[in-house]
DNA sequence: GTTAAAAATGACAACCCTGTCACATGACAA
DNA sequence: TTGTCATGTGACAGGGTTGTCATTTTTAAC
């Protein structure tokens, strides 16, 4: 948690530190940012830093925090569920969102990409919150095989590791080439493969 | 390339370099791997390693023909494949052989992972060479579709990305787990799913 | 205006890293 | 034996990083 000298300071300067922190974090993974970096483009001499945070770790928190708080402002805009839909509508509602997201604060998607691409303990701690999210879907595959809608024999969870790694796949694929239409156009395919298959029977 | 000094060591010191860089590469990926550690790993002077290397990157390129190499030998003692196989039956049968590869020469595991997680420039260049992999079952799908097997309107090049981020994900987390089981029982419900889809006409 | 507490500051120590280079050592030929 | 050339060697320069701390400056209270 920043210390109290942090939360005293101005609206503007916390701005200005969480911008540096957002550049460099969006830049780097965890463990290669580079405090002496976030320093500068805050410009903050390096006492003023650990005045206000307790390290890399306490500041990526409060980022990490901030930025949640933003996103739930943004999901908020987005009409609800029906509470009837399947596991397809809600997986293209969850798009939706994503989509809506992504496009209120691109700023943050490298960041987000970054996250996920990070392997050191402190990120994967940090990532249970975004694994909820994957069980949830887990849960709407099984509510839809007690409908009848799915087949019975349907192992949810790898369904929604297929989902979720193919998603990451595409993402990372876009920030490559910047097409959008392109990752949206595979991903819809890829559902229709899970939905039917590929083989004639 | 190596340098001539390099090529004139002893079997066993330049064995004992291609050892200490195998280790180092298989715990940090290239760009956090350190020349430091590697000579100590391989009792070498620092001076040394600049008299038989350009730099890290020599090093590395060095390192992966040699496995190569190897790899090549193990793959060649797998039967090979029938020619009028399906893409499925390719597939089991390119299993076999990363499961015979990766149980005679475990060590390399972390290593391949490790590449396969590097977005540096040098590593994306260096995986030119998988990716042909990926585009041989391409066509075998493609194949099978004029056979009449496989759907006429599937996106091949989008079933083997699905193939491939999934197995990806699975070679990570059998790195958490250790268990080959699971993972074995796991992609084999990804090609129920792919061969026969999820829901219920 | 004086004083005391809070906050800002940047020089510094300590620890990484890489690539070089002057010199030491060994091997082989004349 | 002596000279020459390839190789071995580690100290060093120059770059990076983080966290601390004595000192100055600001703020606020009296």
């Amino acid at each position: 948690m920043p210390k109290d000298t942090f939360y005293n300071l101005s609206d503007e300067k916390k701005r200005k530190i969480f911008d540096a922190a957002v550049q460099e974090f969006s830049a780097r993974r965890f463990g290669e940012a580079s405090i002496n970096q976030i320093i500068k483009a805050a410009g903050i001499p390096r006492g003023s830093f650990y005045q206000y945070f307790e390290d890399k770790e306490d500041l990526y928190l409060y980022m990490f925090a901030e930025i949640g708080a933003e996103k739930q402002a943004v999901i908020g805009q987005v009409e609800a569920l029906n509470p009837e839909a399947d596991f397809f509508e809600a997986y293209q509602h969850n798009m939706k969102i994503l989509l809506e997201w992504s496009k209120k604060k691109p700023e943050y998607n490298q960041l987000g990409l970054l996250m996920e691409m990070d392997d050191s303990e402190f990120i994967n701690k940090l990532r249970g919150v975004t694994n909820q999210y994957f069980a949830r879907m887990s849960e709407l595959i099984e509510r839809d095989k007690r409908r009848g809608l799915i087949k019975p024999e349907t192992n949810s969870e790898v369904v929604v590791d297929m989902i979720y790694s193919i998603n990451m796949h595409y993402i990372k694929e876009y920030y490559r080439t910047g097409s959008v239409e392109d990752m949206l156009r595979k991903i819809n395919e890829v559902m229709k493969t899970i939905k039917d298959g590929i083989i004639i029977r």
